[in-house]
DNA sequence: CACGAGACCTGTTCGC
DNA sequence: TGCGAACAGGTCTCGT
């Protein structure tokens, strides 16, 4: 579920406080976890310790990452593959992929629900030193369409791949990568030095319209994990093989690229 | 530097 | 109905 919108998304919903409260404001108690892998650093103990009595002072995001801004340090958390973060009551039930937890001082809690067990938390003083390494904010106005292009010509690798890369761009994720790739007219294992100014431009376009529908649409639910976004119900190509290209009929293929099922229309975006 | 394969995990869905 | 294979939103590490 989660690339970059539907970590905004999340994001956006911790801080809002419109369905249950903002987690903004709000001090933990302790933090409690049945998968300790979750914690990658420091060391457990060292988390609990330094978890204990923060105060949230803000929650935003960077990629794919969620940033919860403590008044000493910040927290963040990757979902990667199956993870989702939510404010529960603390007498709802623990659900069965609820493997992390931290408990507030309301009474409420933070409800980490990972079925693959991917996700990862990191405790750190000072949270450039992670995300530094990630490339630009796709959506970020300094993000220009000059950037981009010298970005892209100074890399001699297959588009999709590239774009994925999160040193690279940060947020894109296997589906808005692919629906990016067919807005853009693109196929997905062009190189990203061979493009020409104008596909470029339409990329870049492309990018940005694909990352903005799923946030107005609270992201795509696809499997059991997410629930509560809409954006899967327009998507042009990801998941559609062998449905009809909404632009030209063509029916919609599927490949395999980077490990990454990979989902194009033959006639719109042309290999060579 | 670019790229592919294997790991890390578990749940659902598909094909026989 | 049962059972293994394929597939899933991500990223890291290693070998070529």
């Amino acid at each position: 579920m989660p690339e970059l919108p539907e970590v905004e998304c999340i994001a956006r919903k911790l801080k809002d406080g419109k369905e249950t409260p903002s987690i903004v404001g709000q001090k933990i108690v302790k933090v409690s976890t049945r998968w300790p892998k979750h914690i990658e650093s420091p060391s457990i103990t060292t988390f609990r310790r330094k978890i204990r009595d923060r105060l949230i002072e803000d929650v935003g995001r960077r990629g794919k990452y969620l940033v919860l801004t403590l008044d000493e340090g910040s927290l963040l958390i990757h979902l990667r593959m199956s993870g989702d973060l939510r404010v529960a009551p603390g007498d709802e039930i623990r659900g069965r992929f609820d493997h992390s937890v931290f408990y507030l001082e309301s009474g409420w809690q933070i409800r980490f629900s990972d079925a693959r067990k991917f996700g990862k938390m990191i405790l750190v003083e000072n949270p450039a030193e992670i995300l530094n390494k990630l490339g630009p904010e796709p959506l970020d106005p300094g993000f220009s369409l000059e950037i981009f292009s010298h970005m892209l010509k100074n890399k001699k690798r297959m588009i999709k791949p590239l774009l994925m890369d999160q040193a690279f761009l940060a947020g894109m994720g296997n589906i808005y990568t692919d629906e990016a790739l067919h807005i853009a007219k693109i196929h997905p294992s062009r190189k990203s030095n061979e493009l020409l100014e104008i596909q470029i431009r339409s990329l870049w376009s492309a990018i940005r319209m694909a990352l903005q529908a799923g946030i107005h649409n609270n992201g795509a639910s696809i499997d059991w994990v997410y629930k509560g976004g809409e954006f899967q119900n327009q998507f042009r190509a990801y998941q559609r093989t062998g449905q009809p290209c909404p632009v030209c009929e063509t029916p919609i293929e599927r490949t395999v690229l980077g490990q990454r099922g990979t989902h194009f229309c033959p006639n719109c975006q042309p290999e060579k």
